[in-house]
DNA sequence: TTGATTTCCTACCAAAGCGGTAGTAAAATA
DNA sequence: TATTTTACTACCGCTTTGGTAGGAAATCAA
């Protein structure tokens, strides 16, 4: 029942160019790694899984890094966390793809489905704008 | 993000349980393993974990079994998935027992503090009761 | 008292996931 | 042309997951 450090230190990554978005500057892995104290090589893979569909602006080579596109406001915990570790689901019986043919009458299909609905509406009304002002 | 089989068997012995509560006998593994369709050497081993402290009451021999030593409604679901899995946390930082030292100035420990207590409170307040009936 | 049944206990094991490391290519800038 | 930084691919040890196997101890019926 964790989520596993991709997604944590997925999470501290935007948190980090979130709490420097006014700064408008590219913000190098280093920078972070260095910061936070987590490895720069673990870190480019993290970010490599999240950084799809122009999530963020990278540019390559000196005074390049990262961005956010728009504001903390714009990112939803939820998606950081799922591009990071995948849908996020309690139970495989309650992922989107899997159809269950039990459903109706399984007990715990109940549970797992409420409690998942419960994790997404909290991580999906929730965005890194909630969490960078103390 | 899973909770494991370990957890998820865990509940569908109790569900099963609960339900033949009010037939007041013993109910064997055997039983349930073939309703269920779960090894039965698997269900014996996830049991003996959550059966401790009288959780359950149990007897050996024929027209053996578990059965519930209170109504359905004394059992929470949280203390029936931590008993299985141990202590619920979606990240190491919010365990009880670890004491992070920058909670107070990390955003990320805000977040996950906020989602365990949201899961918990859920699994506190729902007993196997609750899910038993239609 | 014997046999069947069922819990209880300990040990083992393959496969997958977790948490990284390593090396190099490609782009951008000075 | 050298340096910086992202981008891509491959590998790897360790732990956890999801079981299996075998037998001992208790209970009950015949």
């Amino acid at each position: 029942m964790k989520i596993s450090t991709k997604g944590r230190y997925a999470l501290l990554i935007m948190m980090y160019l979130a709490k420097h978005y006014d700064e408008n500057r590219y913000i190098t892995l280093k920078e972070i790694s260095e910061k936070e104290g987590i490895s720069l090589k673990y870190l480019e893979k993290i970010i490599t899984s999240i950084n799809k569909d122009n999530f963020l602006l990278s540019q390559r080579g000196s005074d390049g890094g990262y961005k956010l596109s728009s504001p903390p406001i714009n990112y939803k915990i939820y998606d950081i966390i799922s591009k990071a570790e995948g849908e996020i689901s309690v139970a495989t019986c309650v992922n989107s793809s899997f159809k269950c043919t039990k459903q109706n009458t399984c007990f715990s299909y109940k549970i797992w489905n409420d409690l998942n609905t419960l994790i997404k509406d909290f991580l999906e009304n929730k965005t890194l704008d909630d969490y960078i002002k103390e």
